[in-house]
DNA sequence: CGCACGGTTCGGCGGGCGCCGAAGTGTGTC
DNA sequence: GACACACTTCGGCGCCCGCCGAACCGTGCG
């Protein structure tokens, strides 16, 4: 043991920094990527922006939050990809039980299926269109994922074929699982997962649906993921 | 957002659940992959028998733990390899900070080598030794990193040479990294690393240190990764 | 300038939770 | 059957922490 239990304090303490409904629901919202104001953040989590900036506070101090100040606006987002990923494990975690009790409402439901045919999961695709995407990849012999989650060498050649720049960076590894909270399976993260994002934004192959993270394939992305990945257009509909 | 926020509560409870230091102190303990009486876990944790007992209540509520009873004793252990991974994701990102402040006494330095030259991390091989399996495998072109983390079909032959089973178990993944906290380097986890770290304890190619999670490496075992892998054992010493 | 507005700080309130020791239950031992 | 022992339940204590509203800064705008 030894040095182990010196590990329990700060265990808990990151924990802690979790454990709260209100932190827990600017993380989960935050997982979009993108930087939100304080403001924004009190009004979805519905508390008073008093409270919330405490918890900000902690949640910077923490590290798990990155912070910029502009004029009058506070901003935050996630720290970088590994916080993503600690969010993201912990709440697959949790899925199981949260499946049980779905949607109710129609507007729910509705923005709920929109969610479920794609989204960006912080800066990599998910729902149907990234497991999609990543059936894809591995139905074409691009990525293994029979004994790990790995791109293969002819993977390699596809994302260079396809003008898409996968710049290692830091300790991130360039494929990595996430597991998909609504389709209960893996999609494509990491280095590559983000670049592939990234691309399908840029070059219009899909586009964000209002102020959500859901996104939805454009007819031109239907033609590249057809042509690119023999992807049946229907399926992402 | 919709049916995100839905998990909120439940990300914040698990959470909640590790944010104690005594029950991510009894997490840390069980990771070594056995059953631990909760008398030993009070005595570990360093609190009464009544608090603990409360304590295990609550992570076997959360469906952390699985327990046993026998006869008076209450053995608990992780409830699955999924919640070994979260505790230890969770330890590997705390690990910068508790990196600072390393070993004091001589014992505890002591013991400390000890568990920073092989040990068990769950159900696989960590330590100095788990990073040299994990090279040499990489190295002889058996475990591919640089895409991904996944076996090649030269591994899955090296395994099944080796007379190593991988029999595949549910949704856990054949090959995965685990950070390692000593090393600050990914090791071999998954259906493939726990056989091995099976195996080599089987085969007499380790053996435990005492009750603690190091273990050491025998001479047979020595000349095996030697002849297997290339490994040359001046380095595990 | 003055006002509006985003964000922060502070005091105070309330609930939750970890802790213990004492008493209780069941199991194994002599 | 009596005792030891592992664990659990219960009551009570004290602390911590999240919440709010009110007062306070600073920026941006008219």
């Amino acid at each position: 043991m030894t040095e182990k239990e010196a590990e329990a304090p700060g265990l808990a303490r990151l924990a802690g920094l979790l454990a709260d409904e209100t932190r827990a629901a600017c993380l989960l919202a935050l997982l979009d990527g993108r930087a939100w104001t304080a403001g924004e953040l009190a009004r979805h989590a519905g508390v008073a922006a008093s409270t919330l900036s405490e918890h900000l506070g902690k949640l910077v101090a923490g590290g798990l939050l990155a912070e910029e100040r502009q004029g009058r606006h506070r901003y935050v987002r996630l720290a970088d990809d590994r916080v993503a990923q600690l969010v993201e494990d912990l709440a697959s975690q949790v899925a199981p039980e949260a499946a049980a009790r779905r949607p109710r409402t129609l507007r729910a439901s509705s923005a709920g299926s929109a969610m479920a045919r794609g989204r960006t999961c912080y800066d990599h695709l998910a729902g149907r269109l990234g497991i999609a995407v990543t059936d894809a990849l591995t139905g074409l012999g691009l990525l293994r994922q029979d004994t790990g989650f790995a791109l293969t060498d002819a993977g390699l050649g596809w994302f260079d074929a396809a003008g898409i720049r996968l710049r290692p960076t830091g300790r991130r590894p360039l494929a990595r699982a996430c597991l998909d909270w609504t389709e209960r399976r893996p999609h494509l993260a990491g280095v590559a997962g983000a670049a592939l994002c990234r691309h399908a934004l840029d070059t219009g192959w899909c586009v964000r649906i209002g102020s959500e993270r859901a996104v939805k394939v454009t007819p031109a992305g239907e033609d590249a993921l057809s042509e690119l990945l023999r992807i049946d257009p229907v399926s992402l509909r």
